[in-house]
DNA sequence: TTTTAGATTAACATTTCGTTAAAACAGAGG
DNA sequence: CCTCTGTTTTAACGAAATGTTAATCTAAAA
């Protein structure tokens, strides 16, 4: 396994300087870039493991580029963190809902920097989310095209039906409770967990019983075997 | 089956207040703590999903409390965080080192503050630290998947049932009285004691004889040899 | 033998799930 | 801007599964 990359993007020297010289002696592989437009440039030769953006670059917006970057590879998730000296709420709202894993504030230090990029480097090589394919017993789920072929005859889902399909055929066998379906699996977290029944129940009209077990007190799980 | 479950220790009643209102606005629920030992109280009858701890709290240190969160071992899977008014790098450092997942700063800023938790949540949830199953004489116990075979035959347990056999095939040998079975298995403890004979009786008919033994007079074990 | 604790059973209470229908919401097209 | 359409969420209720209690029976210890 080689080293992790690591994109580093702002406008100052001194910055890209001191986090270059500092993530570079952590054993961390740097790609540097000035702007905005040299990250999306980057980014299509190599494929960082983790962002640290500044906010506030010259040409695009970092919340813009995040956007972009979220977008590109939809199913394939990085670390974005970012970088801004001027912590103000709307930016660090706007910078989550744009899909950001954290926001570190300048000035930086360099060891809580690095303390802090090794957990989110940690919890990103621990969740690989697959985008490919996914074949079970009859089905074959395929998120590219946001498919589901039942035994060759296509069927058709909701988004949302979907995902919530693909998450649980993607872990078959494992039992999750309703918290961890909506967190998961939804935008915003605070339905009622009685939602997860009815989309449940939906699925299982659409597929036909077999392929979802509810384990009760617990929660619902993909089958192992049927 | 409940909404996630946040505890919120902190000294000042005005911060709890904040964070009770916004979060539980959020759509959580809240579990108030003052100071280090009301938290540990509070763990045991209840399960936090995630904890916002003070980092400086009169009785016990947040990076000592936080020690001993990580080795209480149901919860060695929630999601810690710290908030702390004075960034300190060292302290950070240390929260970090202590099995902290984020540390988030005052003064709290609601919106970003619930933003923030949202994506904690997720990722923990998306992280799924799988359980070891346990292999025991002829059984398998699987938390995950919430199932038991026994010679690879699959045996059928209720919720309860399973946690009390995963609790207590955990510790093989050890004799645990009701009063312990209760505060461990059980989430709500105000029932009766006898109610514990009746679920391991129910065990014993459903794996046979032989695995859970009687100690007059004390409780239970699961025995270490058969 | 008496006493005590545990085992067993069945009735009862509670919790949880499935199902349905209606309300709320979001997006597309006019 | 409004309407139409499909989707998601809420709400209500019955059915089924599960947990608790309490009363009785059994076995072991004193």
């Amino acid at each position: 396994m080689s080293a992790q990359k690591i994109l580093i993007a702002d406008d100052e020297k001194d910055i890209l300087d001191l986090l270059e010289y500092n993530l570079e002696k952590a054993g961390y592989e740097i790609l540097r870039a000035n702007n905005g437009s040299e990250v999306l440039e980057l980014v299509k030769d190599h494929n960082p493991d983790l962002f640290l953006l500044d906010i506030g670059m010259p040409d695009i917006d970092g919340i813009q580029l995040c956007y972009q970057l979220r977008d590109m590879a939809p199913h394939q998730s990085s670390v974005i963190a970012f970088l801004t000296a001027k912590l103000e709420e709307y930016v660090e709202v706007a910078a989550f809902e744009a899909g950001a894993d954290d926001f570190i504030l300048k000035p930086i230090k360099p060891r809580a920097l690095i303390a802090r990029i090794a957990t989110l480097i940690k919890r990103f090589n621990e969740n690989l989310p697959s985008q490919s394919d996914l074949e079970i017993f009859d089905l074959k789920i395929s998120p590219d095209s946001y498919t589901v072929t039942q035994a060759g005859e296509e069927i058709s889902l909701s988004k949302l039906e979907f995902d919530l399909l693909y998450f649980m055929a993607s872990h078959p066998g494992k039992v999750f409770n309703r918290s961890q379906l909506l967190s998961s699996v939804w935008d915003n977290t605070i339905v009622l967990q009685r939602t997860v029944d009815v989309h449940i129940r939906k699925l299982r009209k659409l597929l036909g019983n077999g392929y979802i077990d509810t384990v009760k007190g617990v929660g619902y799980k993909f089958v192992t075997a049927r």
